[in-house]
DNA sequence: TCTGGGGTCCTAGGACCC
DNA sequence: TCTGGGGTCCTAGGACCC
């Protein structure tokens, strides 16, 4: 028999922040996401306020200022290395580890005997050690595991911060899935919950005792695992190698919307270098470059300009990627609209070392894959951005905006924190 | 000449998650 | 003044071909 846990921190970025501002217990914070666009996350007495998560950020602006709510931007240097710490911790407790993402991960319990013991021990350390608080849910699948870990922090009675439903007799079980709604299971999302409302399907215990075949039918075979899931039935093993992606993604917002073409090039070539960072670290290689530019979707008369530019052959050179990625900038760049953001896709990916034989296609140069090396170890070793392209550095005036970032107490000398 | 079934490949958009 | 995140995977539907 399975066991999984699925562990998170509360309120994660939130709690990072105060955990180095110590003034803040107990008072009301909000981190937004990158840019400052929108609401990411929210302290539980930010959350009393009933401000929108998700939402944008200036449509509660002045509820934030009117309550004294303390305003963070995205401080994503500080959360990643909390996030190492947390999971490292969490990793001596437990022989399995699947970290899911930066706030949570599943643990594999299976063969241990007194749960509830563990968790609490486990929720103990990792406040001691780093600060952060941590919810802790149990069940046999990782769909229930996640279900646990929603009623751990929210549902009255259970609210202790750990919660396993071995606890409960199966009657108990159902009359319990009776009062969650749908749209609480993993990956149910609000689409997905509204049509199975329609079809009286509006809890988790309806959703559990529903038709796998229709489900299958109607939705597809994500859906009727997630039944399985809920019965019991483990269907998705726990995956401790760090995944390898189909497709990698870099983009982001602009701070300032620029018109000009050097300033997109140099924001794509930024891109393409984060990119072709986490493709060469899953050792995988592109064959299709993706180059996208927009204008805000908000506005009339928008623009989107999206081409796919294809390799001779897969690759992880940086180089090799950011000439295709501009040559497709190039296409799709018009003048005149002011862009909101811009961003690459690698697509295509495939193992680096397995690379399909082409007669005609050259060898690649092992002195390029020295220099892509080279690279990485200096950015690893004293920060990203450290060696860049020289297109990117034409001009920054791309960068998001961060008026609010808390200094990064943990991976910056200058910004450790001295306690007198 | 025109129609059309069925497979494959590709892509834009949808849905979801954090 | 004006403001609206980032990333991954899935799939329906179009294009193309036999």
């Amino acid at each position: 028999m399975t066991t999984y846990a699925l562990v998170d921190g509360n309120n994660f970025y939130a709690s990072c922040e105060r955990v180095f501002r110590p003034d803040l217990e107990g008072r009301p914070i909000v981190v937004l996401s990158n840019n400052d666009g929108c609401v990411v996350a929210a302290s539980a007495e930010a959350k009393a306020l009933n401000l929108k998560m998700f939402g944008p950020f200036f449509e509660i602006a002045g509820l934030c200022r009117q309550h004294g709510v303390t305003v963070f931007s995205s401080n994503y240097t500080l959360y990643g290395d909390m996030s190492r710490r947390m999971m490292a911790i969490l990793a001596e407790h437990a022989p399995g580890q699947e970290v899911y993402s930066i706030d949570e991960c599943f643990l594999d319990l299976s063969g241990v005997s007194d749960i509830e013991t563990l968790a609490r021990r486990m929720r103990d350390d990792v406040r001691r050690r780093i600060g952060i608080p941590v919810s802790v849910g149990v069940g046999p699948s990782k769909t229930l595991a996640k279900l646990a870990n929603h009623v751990s922090k929210r549902v009255p009675g259970w609210d202790s911060g750990v919660f396993d439903w071995s606890w409960l007799s199966e009657a108990e079980r159902d009359a319990l899935l009776g009062q969650l709604a749908v749209g609480k299971i993993w990956g149910v999302g609000r689409k997905l919950a509204a049509q199975l409302e329609k079809m009286e399907i509006d809890t988790a215990l309806k959703l559990k005792r529903a038709d796998p075949r229709a489900i299958r039918r109607q939705f597809s075979v994500m859906l009727e695992r997630t039944v399985a899931e809920l019965n019991g039935v483990n269907c998705l093993e726990l995956d401790d190698a760090e995944p390898e992606r189909q497709q990698i993604i870099a983009s982001r917002s602009f701070g300032e919307k620029p018109r000009d073409f050097n300033v997109l090039a140099a924001a794509i070539s930024h891109h393409i270098s984060t990119a072709a960072e986490k493709l060469r670290k899953q050792r995988g290689a592109a064959r299709l470059v993706g180059v996208s530019i927009r204008t805000s979707p908000f506005i009339d008369d928008g623009y989107h300009g999206y081409t796919v530019v294809p390799l001779a052959q897969a690759s992880d050179d940086t180089l090799t990627l950011a000439q295709a990625a501009l040559a497709g900038l190039r296409d799709i760049y018009r003048r005149g609209p002011l862009y909101q953001k811009a961003g690459v896709i690698l697509m295509e990916i495939s193992p680096r070392d397995v690379s399909q034989a082409d007669l005609f296609a050259a060898p690649p140069d092992p002195r390029r894959q020295r220099l892509m090396q080279t690279m990485d170890a200096i950015n690893r070793e004293f920060g990203r951005g450290r060696v860049k392209l020289a297109a990117e550095a034409l001009t920054n005036n791309w960068e998001m905006r961060q008026d609010q970032r808390s200094p990064c107490y943990t991976t910056r000398l200058q910004d450790l924190l001295i306690v007198k």
